[in-house]
DNA sequence: ATTTGTGCAAATCGTTTGCATCTGA
DNA sequence: TCAGATGCAAACGATTTGCACAAAT
């Protein structure tokens, strides 16, 4: 699989973020390439600064933070809750569930769509059901 | 269904803590009376505070926290990762999943053991189950 | 008497915000 | 030009920690 040239890969990414009624900053570019060009990301503020450094691509902490949000208002990136102190983006935004290897902070897909739910709940009254997360906890297999 | 008289809660109480290893001071006695004595509670530190605060048992802040850490370490308490800033505490520590209202940072049980959960996907190598958490995040109905 | 727990205030961590400055349409 | 975006530092809320004091064994 080949990939796009440079400028392509630029008019995707503008494109992209057009698309989604929010303007071709320099800074937003830089995020949405690292996020979005090399298959599915997990990935916090915190890490995904350090790559924007990394990549020479300065942006400030706080600017990661609000590109984020808007990313995920916009709908391009979907928030997932699995550990309650860090907040994760995914940038899948099909429906699907969720490993987290605690130890590692890591989180991942459930690949496939094989995970079925059964026997789902009677919801409150006046109620209905927005989303139904499933995070499936990993630890380390202890050799014994 | 008769409540026990307060010297018997306390003896229970006391119990309960020394079974865990916690030595029974005024303090846990106060968090764990309030957290054991009326079946499935989901607290957070805050609400917990002002809680004992109210009931006359005065404990500070960072007491509850610390409290509220122990209980966990000694399995008297189960963590609930649900979304959200803030850290919920389950008396119920058996294997169950919760309702989550968003708009009222509302934590609930989901009744029964109907939610099954199938085809459990193949986990990575080296690794095992810890857990499942099921989150089903709930809305109020749109009325249209 | 010795160990352990408590309270307070300060420290920390992740995240948000106010505001002056810059940038893209 | 000018709404909107950025960077910085300060503000923030939830939680943790250091340390002097108090309570439990």
């Amino acid at each position: 699989m080949r990939h796009w040239a440079p400028d392509q890969e630029a008019r995707r990414i503008c494109d992209l973020l057009r698309e989604a009624g929010l303007r071709p900053t320099q800074q937003r570019m830089s995020l949405a390439k690292l996020l979005f060009l090399k298959g599915n990301r997990h990935v916090s503020a915190e890490v995904l600064h350090e790559e924007a450094i990394r990549a020479r691509m300065p942006v400030s902490l706080a600017t990661v933070y609000n590109t984020l949000n808007q990313f995920h208002q916009s709908g391009l990136l979907r928030e997932v809750a699995v550990d309650g102190t860090r907040t994760y983006f995914d940038t899948n935004i099909s429906d699907h569930h969720h490993f987290y290897i605690e130890t590692e902070d890591k989180v991942m897909d459930i690949p496939g769509d094989g995970l079925q739910l059964q026997n789902l709940p009677e919801v409150p009254d006046g109620m209905e059901i927005a989303r139904v997360d499933v995070v499936v906890r990993l630890r380390k297999k202890r050799t014994r």
